[in-house]
DNA sequence: AGGAACAGTTTTTTT
DNA sequence: AACTGTTCCT
């Protein structure tokens, strides 16, 4: 009888085990101590911490809800969701699984009043604490000229993550920036406290001074989570760092699973040196590196060692594949970013066409947000399809950001910040000055400002000012006894009425209607609250929405063109990916020049980029570069000195194609030195002598052509005519109506 | 109070 | 180029 249980179960454990290789088998089957799985890219290391996961579960020695499993970003805690929920045959119960930022905001709500946490904080996104930010220098008389918001904010947010809370670092502070940012800093937390709100690093420092100042959080915790695993590792900061040790000080049932090499956020706090030393914080820890590589093929993953192999900060580790040698690494120069986007274009098409990829399986990276814009407008023009992921993030969108401050006003009261930006938008007359005025009278008569609103003449307001604020009010407090009974959707819609937000955005321009999209995209996040009665779905709508961030919105597999970051594009992996602006000053970035540490982090940027192509990598730099608007030369990044000669093949000039392919080795500028303007003429002179460059002059269309374009599909030619930037057509598609492109920049095949 | 015109600044990466 | 804040005018 007792033997068909165990029987089962060793079958369900075992099965677990399958189709891994020997080093990934002991990460899984692990004892209790802990673990540090260096997991080089591509190593399946997603595969390990949630195999690991089901395999505790599976030999009973840990319970579902006894695991804490924390990621870097919403997105990969999905995905661990999801395969783990395909492991154990449904969702995980009772586990917690999240960001480090979800993970401490929900100990906090929990438990948060034991470290002196207000149970219903806010909040603060970067803009909000920008603002309040601001306010402080204010208060605290620092000028802003001086010293700029953001590099106050960047300060504090740094402190933080390093576990100075604002009396700390005043006590500490040396030098002018740190003085003047220890006389904001007491301020600014003040005005958070004032709006019982917490910013992204409170949600870290309070968690860790809770665990340390609370005996009973502490070990409720403890108890609480048998077994701890961590993902990305290597980009915790002390304040993750110590929320760790403080959990599991006790049991030392921790796993951790990271990649010195893929170290890429230090600019946040994060320390390389948590990973380096975890031998030396838990002596016995089990080391295990993972360095068989299944995502790229041999030609790429020599490539990326060849330019990592040149930190010296590092844990020597090298990968390997048994799979295909593939295809040379393309590196290619061009004019400047229109060019590199279209040439990018062409040749992504050119994949398409040829069958050897898909849209949807190529990827474009960039080490800064601005450099999306070239391939957007490019991407667009040619109609090709892409999803960009980050820029302007959706929830940074005025008026998603608006609605959002009319919600959160509706629970939090109390939250100026929200109060402020919305309360004259649309306009109620209500100005700087009367603002000035309300907040000058709470202070002194000691009454909340929200109790003001209604009684504006009691301020001392006067005029459509206090009619403004009244009307805000009474709006705000109608919505909010009407909705106490309905669901958040009804409450939404009845809200951006009432306020008079929706005729103000929806203004009758395009703009307008592009805007109302953005607010209705809104609303669905909120109907998936489903029917649970506002007053529970709206603090819970606006605390997933605070976590949430990132290209979270976005949904994959799309069949379209990934346009993404370095930094965000980590944990991802794409059949064919270009690498645009590896260029000095773009990457390493201007601002990581002075130190080595830096320098070699923008190494490891591109090395990140690099690892993620499976089958095809390029990449790509330009003669020249417009920044801020006017035209930089850009020299090629000495990151590219490593892969000299070896296999490397450039393509030069706008039209990149296999016949014009020759071999080349990257010209390098020596140790900081930008490279001679001679370097530069002599690219110029290349470039112009590079086949594909001349604008053609014949016609390749004629009226009446059958033609298939790659985002409208077939049509026919209506018009064809010639101009100075070469031929111009105006296509009939069969189901889109009539539509002109210029045919270098429109992807068009003839039909027939 | 609110708008227009101007000046100055910015861009590294994100939970 | 785009965004912010300031100043001046209505």
């Amino acid at each position: 009888m007792s033997g068909a249980p165990v029987a089962a179960e060793t079958v369900e454990s075992e099965r677990l085990l399958l189709g891994l290789n020997p080093a990934q088998v002991e990460a899984v089957t692990a004892p209790d101590q802990p673990v540090l799985v260096l997991a080089g890219a591509g190593s399946g290391k997603t595969r390990v911490l949630t195999h690991r996961i089901a395999y505790l579960i599976a030999t009973e020695r840990a319970r579902e809800d006894s695991v804490l499993a924390v990621t870097f970003t919403n997105k990969a805690a999905r995905e661990m969701r999801s395969r783990l929920a395909a492991l154990l045959g449904g969702e995980p119960r009772g586990m917690w699984l999240g960001t480090f930022h979800a993970c401490s905001a929900r100990m906090l709500r929990l438990r948060g009043e034991l470290g002196g946490v207000p149970r219903d904080f806010v909040i603060y996104d970067e803009a909000d604490r920008v603002s309040v930010i601001k306010e402080a220098m204010r208060r605290g008389g620092v000028e802003e000229k001086r010293t700029s918001a953001a590099t106050v904010a960047a300060e504090i947010s740094r402190a933080k993550n390093d576990l100075q809370d604002a009396l700390l670092y005043g006590a500490r502070a040396q030098g002018y920036v740190e003085v003047q940012v220890a006389r904001v800093f007491p301020h600014y937390q003040l005005i958070l406290e004032e709006n019982r709100a917490l910013d992204f690093d409170d949600l870290l420092l309070r968690a860790v001074q809770l665990l340390e100042n609370s005996e009973e959080a502490r070990q409720g915790f403890r108890r609480r989570f048998g077994h701890v695993l961590v993902d990305e590792y290597q980009d915790t900061n002390r304040a993750q760092y110590m929320l760790l040790r403080l959990l599991v000080e006790e049991h030392h049932r921790v796993t951790v699973v990271g990649d010195p090499d893929q170290s890429v956020y230090s600019w946040r706090g994060a320390d390389i040196r948590n990973i380096l030393e975890f031998q030396r914080d838990y002596p016995d820890a089990l080391v295990i590196p993972l360095e068989q590589n299944y995502r790229s093929t041999a030609a790429i993953l020599r490539a990326a060692g060849a330019v990592i192999q040149e930190n010296s900060l590092r844990v020597e580790k090298s990968l390997w594949t048994d799979g295909p040698e593939g295809s040379p690494v393309t590196v290619a120069q061009f004019y400047d970013e229109r060019e590199e986007a279209t040439a990018v274009a062409r040749e992504i098409m050119a994949l398409v066409e040829r069958g050897e990829a898909e849209l949807g399986e190529v990827a474009v990276l960039y080490r800064t947000n601005a450099q999306s814009r070239s391939f957007e407008e490019v991407l667009l023009r040619a109609g090709i399809p892409y999803r960009l992921v980050g820029g302007v993030r959706f929830y940074q969108r005025k008026e998603v950001k608006d609605v959002l401050a009319y919600l959160r006003l509706l629970v939090y009261h109390q939250d100026r910040v929200a109060f402020e930006r919305v309360v004259n938008v649309p306009r109620r007359g209500v100005g700087a000055q009367s603002l000035q005025q309300l907040v000058a009278a709470s202070q002194e008569l000691r009454v909340p400002f929200w109790e003001l609103l209604s009684d504006p003449a009691s301020a001392g307001v006067r005029g459509q000012a206090a009619a403004g604020m009244a009307r805000f009010a009474s709006t705000l407090e109608e919505v909010y006894e009407w909705g106490l009974s309905w669901p958040l959707v009804q409450v939404f819609d009845r809200l951006v009425e009432a306020t008079g937000y929706r005729g103000f955005t929806r203004d009758g321009s395009p703009e307008g209607e592009e805007r109302w999209a953005n607010v209705m995209e809104l609303r669905g996040l909120a109907a998936e609250q489903g029917d649970l009665p506002m007053a529970e779905a709206l603090p819970a709508f606006l605390e997933q929405v605070a976590l949430a961030g990132d290209g979270d919105q976005m949904e994959d597999g799309a069949r379209a063109v990934t346009l993404i970051t370095l930094h965000q594009v980590k944990g991802l992996e794409f059949p064919v990916v270009f690498v645009s602006g590896v260029e000095e000053g773009l990457l390493p970035h201007s601002r990581s020049l002075d130190t080595v540490a830096e320098m070699e982090e923008e190494r490891r940027l591109l090395y990140v980029g690099m690892t993620r192509a499976k089958r095809l990598l390029y990449l790509s730099h330009c003669f020249q570069r417009h920044l801020y608007g006017s035209p930089k030369v850009a020299v090629p990044s000495r990151f590219l000195a490593a892969l000299g000669s070896g296999g490397a093949v450039a393509r030069w000039g706008t039209a990149p194609d296999r016949g014009g392919a020759r071999p080349y080795v990257a010209p390098v500028a020596s140790h900081g030195q930008p490279a001679p303007l001679m370097r530069a003429r002599q690219f110029i002179d290349e470039r112009a002598a590079a086949p594909g460059r001349s604008v053609p002059t014949e016609a390749r269309f004629r009226a009446g052509d059958r033609v298939e374009h790659a985002r409208f599909g077939k049509g026919s030619i209506a018009l064809s005519e010639m101009t100075s930037g070469g031929e111009e057509v105006v296509i009939d598609f069969d189901t889109s109506g009539r539509r002109r492109f210029a045919v270098t920049d429109a992807v068009l095949r003839k039909l027939g």
